[in-house]
DNA sequence: ATGACGTGAGTATCACGA
């Protein structure tokens, strides 16, 4: 089974290319961030045509995350659980084929300091709480998607430049970590422990593309009972090259169930 | 460098992202 995290900014600019990846890469799992649309403003009939089930959680504007799925979806979750205050979309999740799959858009949060900012700890702390009780139910749970944070150095092309700045400030790298030390497998980090030059994100001004500066910002982290049946784990950097790309690239992981 | 570039809202710029 092939589960695919894709930040898209923006579902209604990005249909082309969305169409054309999951005919390209046939994922069976889907896991969207930044729709950046209501769920009514969301062209599904296309993407059910190329069968495709479809779980939404909209937003007008901003945000906005969403699963698809070759096979039924079941037990639909719109929001982290028992976060009422949270009303911006940014957590979806759903079971499928027998595995838990979890699509979220963790805040960018602006820069250390900030109100943002500690919106996004709040969230992730939210979030860790969230994937303790989903790791208790002892299954296959994989929760993919737009971190905005940069685990290490490793995933930072400058790490000097990047130095205590948003996406990589300590603060908000220990709020990852504590999540991932829940019991998590990073899936490209697994397999690929040493390599350098493994970004998902790359901004759209200057050079940062041409010259390949980008940060791995986007996460497909796995619980024990996925990790073991991880076979393979990439980004596609294909279609960030493409014209009116999105900033970020999908990233894919494949279980032997 | 309060920069750059892209998107939505709305129709001139501004909020927001990362």
């Amino acid at each position: 089974m092939k589960i695919m995290t894709w930040n898209v900014n923006s579902i209604r600019s990005r249909l082309e290319h969305l169409l054309q990846v999951l005919k390209d890469d046939q994922p069976d799992v889907v896991l969207l961030q930044e729709l950046k649309a209501l769920e009514e403003q969301v062209p599904i009939e296309e993407i059910e045509t190329l069968g495709y089930n479809i779980a939404i959680w909209g937003q007008k504007t901003f945000n906005g995350v969403a699963i698809f799925s070759k096979y039924p979806l079941e037990d639909i979750q719109r929001g982290i659980p028992e976060n009422d205050e949270d009303s911006q979309a940014r957590y979806i999740e759903a079971v499928t084929n027998g595995v838990r799959v979890a699509s979220v858009y963790v805040p960018n949060g602006e820069a250390p300091g900030t109100d943002k900012y500690a919106y996004k700890l709040k969230f992730l702390d939210l979030l860790t709480r969230h994937a303790q009780t989903l790791l208790s139910y002892d299954e296959k749970f994989v929760m993919g998607g737009d971190y905005n944070v940069a685990p290490q150095d490793l995933d930072v092309y400058d790490p000097k430049s990047w130095h205590e700045k948003i996406l990589c400030s300590t603060p908000e790298r220990e709020h990852l970590r504590r999540l991932l030390y829940l019991g998590f497998t990073d899936a490209l980090r697994d397999l690929y422990p040493d390599e350098e030059n493994l970004y998902t994100w790359w901004d759209y001004r200057g050079v940062s593309w041409p010259s390949n500066k980008g940060l791995r910002i986007d996460h497909l982290f796995l619980s024990p009972q996925a990790a073991d049946v991880l076979k393979n784990c990439e980004v596609n950097k294909g279609p960030r090259g493409w014209e009116k790309a999105s900033d970020h690239a999908p990233v894919w992981c494949e279980l032997k169930l």
